[in-house]
Parts: structure tokens; C-alpha cells; sequence
DNA sequence: CAGTGGTCTAGACCACGGT
DNA sequence: CCGTGGTCTAGACCACTGT
């Protein structure tokens, strides 16, 4: 039982979960009798147990000790790259084209997402990406301009919108939906679909801090699939 | 500068790379020298830098040192809920309806999908799931009684398979894909909603070990978004 | 080879929250 | 109140991996 690694204590919690040994619902042992019949000091199985709480697969609260979780809520994580990021990933090689931009005040939606005032003057920025030359994805963003100084001069031809905001802006959290819409007439004729094709979408808000960012939605050409691994 | 905390640490190191302090692509102090300048053991500085780490903020490598990442990658979590606990998280009530169940060959892709025989004989399980007495989600799921034993004898007609699955069999992994498709005949006319309406659809394969469990493909009514924070 | 992160230990104190 | 998990410490050894 010697060399007995966090994640060693780990793979036994997760065998005897499994093996139901450790029934859901159950009250396993406390960290310090696993520490003991697992020679181990207690600090490692804290951090064995650590993860495997932050994963919904235990529940532990002080006093009450740690319980097997009934229903074991799976969590997925998925990274959110860069668009040409996600292109070169899948071997094909990004393109980029700039359609529009311009500072204009937001629509009640966009402002409302972002809590700013209804006439905000925001950065409109539109934009297609390629992948090996066809159509792959639509980003229609919002910037606020106090958020992100100097992207009102920066050059949005040649880079995007989303990778000189990771570059140049400091983010501290945002917000993220998934969803189906319909193509309307001009998406359709951008991403070179048919008029009422299943899109997949993705939208984001950011901020820093108290601050609202960004807003963007990326519309996906038929067929996109988002994948990940749990 | 006493009782520093791991997450106190974890803050003035977010600080300093948000107000580039610590510029994108800069090596940081070692751990040593961050314990020392902030009065703390190595361990606390380990502890909160891994975390940045693991958001994806820092790149740490022996030898090389902890450099602030150039592009950070944003990395969201969503948990994958039983579909009845997402409906009730919504305020609304849930219900569920079995429409079939059948012990059948399962179609060329699926049993690909499982990397099972073309042959090998799953059962079939479709329902559909309901908000408040409105089309939800329809559930079209193959099952491999060799990795979920007393499934083919469990009543389904009451509790989901997923939720029995979640119950009744301990799964060690699996793959999630997200995207958009057009309703066909069928399905529009279980969820109530026009045919080629744009849905939102999850594909999901789990596993336990090398022995796939489930393969389900979650369509859900026009309109439904799934959201996050990141 | 040597510097740096990764981890373990033994002990201590604290904070939360059932009883 | 007091048991249990949460965290800190000081020190140690190990495992990568650049040089």
C-alpha cells in the first residue's frame, strides 16, 4: 500500500463507487480513517475527494462527512476557442472576411443583454469566417467601446473582433447559450445555405467586472457540430 | 499581509495578469518567490496557480516556469442534468411518456457508434418528455443490456431511462455533440411543431470502461436554449 | 545537470453546521 | 457543542524538461 498518490485514492473512491461498495447515498469514512487504512496522509485524500466532489460524484459537508451523490449530475467541460483556432483544429485552413462595421446605438436586446443605457453608442462589427474557403461561420458582435479601449482604431480586416478582444481586453466572466434558429434570407446567403436551414448558434456576453463587454452570436453553416468529451 | 488564503493569492495573481502586471506571454515568479513576497508556503501559491492553470490563464512546465497564456482559453462547464430536474430547475412541471421499446439490431450507425457488432441486439427506447404538459424533448435512445443488467425488466414507462441508467449503472465516460437540425415528419409531429423547424439536438455515447452503455440523441422543442456562465 | 513544478507528510488551527 | 471538512505550514523528495 506504499507510494499511495492523490490519484491512486482517487481511482480506490471511484472502484468502490462503482462496485457500489460505497452505495449511493451512503456516508463513506472520514478523511482521516481513509487516510489511515489507505497509509496516506490526510491531506492526499482530501485532495483525492476534492475532485471527485467538484465533479457531482460526492457530496461532503462539514459535520454532516462526505456522501455518495444520488444522482451523480455529470459535468461537462467544453473550451471555447478562437474561431480560427477551431478551424485550423479540424485541419482545414481559416479564412476571415470583415462585412460591416460601425458605431452606432445598440437595439433594446443587445443594450438590455449588456445593461447599458437603451442609446449606448456600441461598436457593430459583422464578419464571416472561411474555412478552406467556404462559408463556416457568421459572428455578429457589440462592442462597448469604454471596455475595450482602442478598438475603435484597431484593425478589424485582417484580425477578428473576438481574437483582438482576447488579446487586448481583460474578461472576468460571461454568460453562454446554445441554440437552433432557422436562417433567415441574409444568413442563408452568406453561409451559401438554403433559406430556413437548421443553424446551430451560439451566443456570449462578457464582462469585466461589473462592465459589459461584449455580446456576440455566431451562427454555424449547416451541419456544425459542437463536440466534447465528459 | 497576513492570512493569505489560497484564493487571496488566486486574486492578486488574476490581478496582476487583468492589469498586465503580468503580460500575455511573460514568465511569472517562481512559487518560491511568490511565497516569499506574499508571506505564504509554496503549497498556497501551488494551489491557486494551479486553478488558473486549469482555466486555461497560466501554462505551467517543470523547469520552464509558469508563463501567462497568450490566447486564454476560455473553458465553460454545464452540467448535464437528468431532462426532469432540468424542466423543474425551469419552474415547470415535468412529465414523461414512453413511446416505444423494442429489443432490435441496432442500425449501422448506431452500433458504429458503440463499436459493437452490426448485429447485436439493443434495446430500443424512445419517449418523449414534457413541460408543463407541452412537447419538451424527445428522447430516441439504444441501450446495451450487456453493460446495464435488469434494464430489459425495469418498467420505463414511469421513470426515464436515463434516469434508471443514471441509477443502475456506473458509467466512467462518454462524448457529447451539440447542433442544430430540421425537423422531420415525425418529430415535428411529437413536439408539436412545424416540419423542418429548426431544433436543437444533443448526441450523447457513455461508457463504463471499454463497454458502451448508451447511445441517445436528445431533441429538444423549437426555441429551447441551454445556458451557462463561464 | 539543475531548476522548477508536482506531490506527500505530520501537525495545526479554523469554519461550518448538525445535534 | 463538537465532529468534520477546509486550509495553512515547513520541509522533503520526486519527475519532468530545458540547457
Amino acid at each position: 500500500m506504499a507510494a499511495m498518490t492523490w490519484q491512486a485514492v482517487q481511482a480506490e473512491a471511484l472502484r468502490r463507487i462503482r462496485a457500489r461498495e460505497w452505495p449511493p447515498g451512503a456516508r463513506i469514512p472520514d478523511e482521516e480513517d481513509l487516510a489511515r487504512e489507505l497509509g496516506c496522509a490526510r491531506a492526499t485524500v482530501n485532495r483525492a475527494l476534492r475532485d471527485l466532489a467538484e465533479a457531482g460524484l460526492l457530496e461532503r459537508r462539514r459535520k454532516a462527512g462526505t456522501h455518495v451523490a444520488l444522482t451523480p449530475v455529470r459535468k461537462a467541460t467544453f473550451e471555447i476557442p478562437i474561431i480560427r483556432q477551431d478551424i485550423e483544429s479540424r485541419g482545414q485552413t481559416p479564412g476571415y472576411r470583415l462585412l460591416s462595421r460601425s458605431l452606432a446605438p445598440a437595439p433594446a436586446p443587445v443594450s438590455a443583454l449588456l445593461r447599458l443605457p437603451a442609446d449606448a453608442p456600441l461598436l457593430h462589427v459583422r464578419a464571416l469566417h472561411l474555412a478552406d474557403e467556404a462559408p463556416f461561420c457568421l459572428e455578429d458582435r457589440w462592442i462597448n467601446p469604454a471596455a475595450a479601449p482602442g478598438v475603435e482604431t484597431a484593425d478589424l480586416t485582417t484580425i477578428s473582433a473576438n481574437e483582438w478582444l482576447v488579446r487586448n481586453t481583460a474578461f472576468s466572466g460571461g454568460d453562454i447559450d446554445f441554440g437552433a434558429v432557422a436562417a433567415d434570407a441574409g444568413t442563408a446567403a452568406l453561409l451559401g445555405c438554403a433559406k430556413g436551414a437548421a443553424l446551430f448558434e451560439i451566443g456570449r456576453t462578457t464582462w469585466a467586472g461589473a462592465q459589459p463587454i461584449t455580446a456576440v452570436r455566431l451562427t454555424y453553416g449547416p451541419g456544425y457540430r459542437m463536440r466534447t468529451a465528459i
